[in-house]
DNA sequence: TCACTATATTCTCATATAGTAATAAATCAA
DNA sequence: TTGATTTATTACTATATGAGAATATAGTGA
């Protein structure tokens, strides 16, 4: 069983790894996290998504097929629009995770500066 | 309280946006994973790590500052070496999601493939 | 069939990043 | 101080990636 220090990882291969990686890669970009914001709201095709994220048609589209491939965003064709959706409730989970994260490090870094708030 | 369709998420401005994804990125790496997974086991040397991972030692140090940067490594020095450890928890639970997001879409392939196994 | 519309793809360019080698900086021992 | 050791930094190269323009593809309706 477990002794007292942090219970040991498993094991991850090298391939295991990069698989890992690729997934956050695809939540490593500001669009790609505007496209999935948007999208936990409701469902909406290519065109409202770009112009709701404001970027150009091409790229919201390239982006989506990451999201896409990375198993995070599911499409349907519904005539000429593709419809697309949040396809991993995990993604909503890991960004409220990294939210909080990013939280954290916020408030900390606030109340640094109230200490010395010669700045 | 909550009502029936997915909860309204809050409004994210382009600044929170680019400073998750900054953290997103920092986990982007096989390589930077392996030193967190190293890490979660035992505090390791810059040098301990370096070999642990296989990889270069300028590299090594030039990775584990961004994981520096992105809060989730913290170092003190010990004498000559640097000693790093697992600065935040919330890296391993950020880990340990995406591994299972992982897990479930290859059960789902392997379903998928189990279902059609001529190749 | 012929436009028209929505999306995907390709091409190009600029930028970012991983890796390595060389070097600088800091610490310890003799 | 001199020399050895550990880490950080810099310079360089190769590759990856985001953005936009142009084009291709496919569905819709006249």
């Amino acid at each position: 069983m477990e002794s007292l220090p942090p219970p040991a990882p498993p094991p991850l291969s090298d391939a295991a790894l990069e698989m890992i990686a690729a997934r956050f890669r695809a939540l490593s970009e500001p669009l790609r996290l505007r496209l999935l914001h948007l999208l936990m709201e409701r469902e909406r095709t290519v065109g409202q998504l770009a112009e709701a994220s404001g970027s150009g048609q091409a790229n919201v589209s390239k982006h989506l097929a990451v999201l896409r491939q990375g198993g995070m965003v599911g499409t349907r064709k519904q005539g000429l629009s593709t419809v697309c959706f949040i396809a991993d409730p995990l993604v909503k989970q890991l960004c409220d995770l990294m939210c909080h994260h990013l939280r954290e490090e916020m408030t900390s870094k606030a109340k640094a500066l109230a200490f010395d708030p010669r700045i």
